[in-house]
DNA sequence: CTGAAAGCGCTTACAG
DNA sequence: CTGAAAGCGCTTACAG
């Protein structure tokens, strides 16, 4: 009964010696590569799935003096907002870990703000050698002409940060948007009044294009859906601070029954300062997204009250992580990875990994 | 000026030809071997360093058919908690990861409420052949006794979960507990009235040995150090579950006042379960540890109104990796690694990992 | 104290 | 379509 045990650990050595080729032979259909006739690869296939073959990642990239080729493609951090230094530092970390197999990894940044800066930076990395892509699909339209292209040439990618559905991305690893907004409103029900109102305040130069704020924004009302007349909001599209805060003071002082306010992005900071300033922190309550320095500032002085992270850092270190299991183990990636939505107060920043 | 220069990626082979001296002198002085004149061990340490040599470690690990054990000492899962199931998946999950480099794992598994288990399994680890250990050093001098014999043998140990400083561990991965105390008491601040009375609950076998309870309870007093009055608090040392929830309910019946009840472990779900049967669940807010399932059950119905989470996977997971790092590619080492301080609610715990 | 040689499990030209 | 041989950068006996 010695025939289905599986030997350890049988290498291709063993397997070329009962099938009674050479190893060359067994190597080309390991990796499928042409040259081999139907009926000695069916015999070597077969053998393989006997032996429950498992090659030795070590051997292989020592043997194959090959270099794997990462591009990412991200927006560069910008005076708006530090945002995308997170994910960065997440890549730098796999980077390091992963040198060793032979992997390198070029970044190209473009402009949040620049759909033509994307396009080029999108252009760019086809042009280059590149095996596989990590990128934010930020610009929907043109995130969508440049995958199709990567499709034709079958390059994997995986998106980070916010999804673009049925693209046939690699994985999406990044935040689950509605049920973040619906877990910020689940806080500020227990820290207001029935009467009290809510303002959301989206900012951005393109609310259209980043429509990630409005997956936020609804999953926000969904919570209170059955008296939504509670929830005042404002879109700004004008994203300096000045521009920002005017609007704010505007409408908070329209609205002197709102209590709470909801940011939607990392611009919490924004409406910090305009509150401290005003001497008025502690008449709201502050939610607002991303741990970034000077959100944190506002966090520890007690103006801003809770802050929705979603690991950026991680994002970053695992979208790295998927594309090396997949071309250099060309093992199986969990299509969706959802990073969990964590809540940072005054009292738990300082333990917080992003 | 070829002087200084960093080649890139020289071996072994390109400081042997250096120093006029076979490969295998070379490889005995990297591994600080004996039997190498003191003369040309200088030679070539200096050819070493000028180099900036960093070894390959896939060819290392390929060559030398050496295996590195690693032993496991943390408590058995047991009827009172499934804590100890979530550092268990952390330890498979690095264990799977690290296979390849020749890494074995074993597991002494001890019971939590027996000294004398704990102390058989360490003897156990202390007769095996064993390059690296991760514990739980849940009993204070036991576990000293056992570490002051590996300090002997020049073993290398990870403490998760708890920490007992100053015992030269190679690092502890783990809860800053006193920390999610006083996280606790801040949430709870805001959701309650001034005049509400607040009631801590300990359960455990030994809340001596078990020190861990009374840091998180410190924790939690400090940030009410004004108006400590506010704090009741119970010890439970029997702890079957009738007995703890009988323990609860006479305290309660006691003191009506009672708005809200901080668990400083995972039995929290007594409590829970108590204020459920009884349709108390919506008189107070309760707060507690730990991601399990049947906490989640209750965080679910809004019994629970927040659970603390150290994600214990990961400890388990960083805890082996640490040994990694060290015994195999000799990095150094964060002596302490506090795990986040995690709020889990009823809108975020499905994305909560471990 | 030192070195020549074989080998880890693969891949890569090269030759036929 | 197939195989023999060299090599990836190390380590490990073995011999001297």
């Amino acid at each position: 009964m010695k025939s289905n045990q599986q030997e350890p650990n049988a290498g291709v050595k063993e397997i070329a010696r009962r099938a009674k080729v050479s190893i060359a032979t067994v190597d080309r259909v390991i990796h499928n590569r042409a040259g081999v006739s139907p009926k000695t690869k069916i015999k070597i296939e077969r053998i393989i799935q006997e032996l429950n073959y498992q090659p030795n990642i070590l051997a292989r990239r020592l043997a194959s003096r090959k270099i794997l080729n990462f591009a990412i493609l991200i927006p560069a951090v910008s005076g708006e907002t530090a945002f995308w230094e997170a994910p960065l530092a997440g890549i730098q970390q796999a980077e390091e870990e992963i040198r060793q197999f032979g992997i390198k990894i070029d970044r190209y940044l473009f402009d949040m703000n620049s759909k033509a800066s994307f396009v080029k930076q999108s252009k760019a990395i086809l042009k280059s050698k590149v095996d596989g892509i990590l990128m934010a699909p930020s610009f929907i339209e043109e995130s969508i002409t440049f995958t199709n292209q990567l499709k034709e040439k079958n390059i994997p990618y995986v998106f980070i940060n916010s999804d673009i559905p049925n693209q046939e991305s690699l994985c999406y690893i990044g935040p689950d948007l509605f049920h973040s907004g619906y877990l910020s409103a689940h806080l500020m029900k227990y820290c207001i009044q029935p009467k009290d109102k809510i303002l959301i305040v989206n900012v951005s130069h393109e609310i259209e294009n980043h429509h990630h704020l409005l997956r936020k924004e609804e999953g926000f009302r969904a919570y209170f859906a059955n008296n939504d007349k509670r929830i005042l909001k404002i879109d700004i599209r004008q994203t300096n601070d000045r521009a920002v805060e005017k609007k704010v003071a505007e409408t908070l002082a329209e609205n002197t029954n709102v209590k709470a306010i909801f940011v939607t992005n990392s611009r919490v900071s924004n409406v910090a300062h305009y509150l401290e300033t005003t001497g008025r922190a502690d008449d709201y309550l502050l939610v607002g997204y991303d741990f970034l320095k000077e959100n944190i500032a506002y966090l520890k002085k007690g103006v801003i009250d809770f802050l929705i992270c979603q690991k950026p850092q991680e994002q970053g270190y695992k979208g790295i992580m998927a594309l090396y299991q997949h071309l250099v183990h060309s093992a199986p990636v969990e299509k969706v990875s959802f990073m969990p939505i964590d809540i940072i107060t005054k009292e738990n920043y300082e333990f917080y990994r992003n």
